[in-house]
DNA sequence: ATTTGTGAACGCATTCACAGCT
DNA sequence: AGCTGTGAATGCGTTCACAAAT
């Protein structure tokens, strides 16, 4: 019922990033409370989903009342490590690597941009449209280390991506967000997750293949 | 057991897609036969997921032998419905925008980047560095019917998306995938493909949280 | 009256295990 | 002997429904 380490389903904390978003979104927006219905409607979801989810973590509302919409926030953000930012490195510098440095998502969210890398030294010097620094490849196990990074994003070819990972988790990432078209082979205790545009695009299509 | 329209999971139909890539590799390699097992290693799964994952569409296989590569290869191409280009196209002509449009992994991929879109003028008319011209939004419509366009990509600001949607489905596509962090509201018979960054490395951090 | 927190029921996807075919 | 195809078993996440709280 506490937050022991985790054995929370990774469809909760998902869930939890999108509850953390309403939320920040209802507090803008000067709402003082919120029902676990409110949350659902604005997620889509169905209302017992989000107080089993909150309830993993403790008993966060009031019956008859609902939530704090300012407080629940707090906590959601806390649960999910974005009350401190974590530092983020990406790997492959073209442009998916660009458009995510860029990503207005990550501005004041919990996560820092803190250098692109690439082996092209064409661009390695160069920075992107808002500043970030693309450094040569050689460089990252050291800007790991200098800077505590802990999330890596890999926006290189898929020929490239086994050895990226490599030195990602040897250098001393804990965490990576693959979007190369491989499901990649990690030790024990880093964990991945695969934005793969082809399985989005590919599934999509077999839903509309018999349409007209 | 056969092809009704669909009662087939989405979970399925994502993994029709990882299959389709380790059968194209193990063709390019010249290998002949696979077995389920040889499919389940190369993405990660077990064996008995990939047979019953296959067996939901027909019998391909040989008892004792395993699976034809080049014939199972077609058969999924086409349960996919990537054996015939599909074509698509992306709004929002930004860094995301452009990085999608020239994402290599479309080429010869059963998909056709036909445009892209934006409302500044100052990028309307230009082109992607691979050739994809940028219009004026205001033409979507009309090239959504003259190419016969079936999927949208949405790379436009949160704030944006939902009026992107309404004119993408009002102009005719059957299909999108939604890269702005909303959660979409869409009519009866349209799919949706999330790709949200901000859930997946809020949830990545969650997992991360109490780790040195 | 309203809304939470949660045990129980349900539904669905994954895995097992084996009969059946080559 | 080897490997598929599949019914049965399992495991897990979602939803229901209600007691508890305000």
């Amino acid at each position: 019922m506490s937050d022991d380490q985790a054995r929370i389903p990774e469809a909760t904390t998902r869930r939890l990033s999108l509850y953390l978003r309403v939320l920040a979104d209802l507090e803008r927006n000067g709402a003082d409370t919120v029902s676990s219905r409110g949350i659902a409607d604005l997620c889509r979801l169905n209302p017992a989903q989000v107080r089993k989810d909150l309830s993993r973590f403790g008993a966060f509302g009031v019956r008859g009342v609902g939530y704090d919409v300012a407080e629940l926030r707090q906590i959601v953000a806390g649960l999910l490590g974005v009350d401190t930012d974590s530092r983020v490195v990406i790997v492959g510098a073209g442009n998916l690597g660009q458009a995510l440095a860029d990503y207005p998502g990550f501005h004041g969210g919990g996560f820092e941009v803190v250098a692109l890398f690439d082996v092209r030294e064409e661009i390695v010097g160069t920075m992107s449209r808002r500043g970030h620094p693309v450094h040569h490849i050689d460089e990252l196990e050291r800007i790991i280390r200098d800077a505590d990074v802990r999330i890596g994003m890999v926006a290189v070819p898929a020929a490239k991506a086994a050895e990226v990972v490599e030195r990602l988790v040897g250098g001393g990432v804990r965490g990576l967000v693959n979007f190369a078209p491989v499901r990649l082979d990690v030790p024990e205790g880093i964990a991945v997750r695969n934005v793969d545009l082809t399985v989005e695009l590919e599934s999509l299509s077999f839903f509309l293949r018999d349409r007209k």
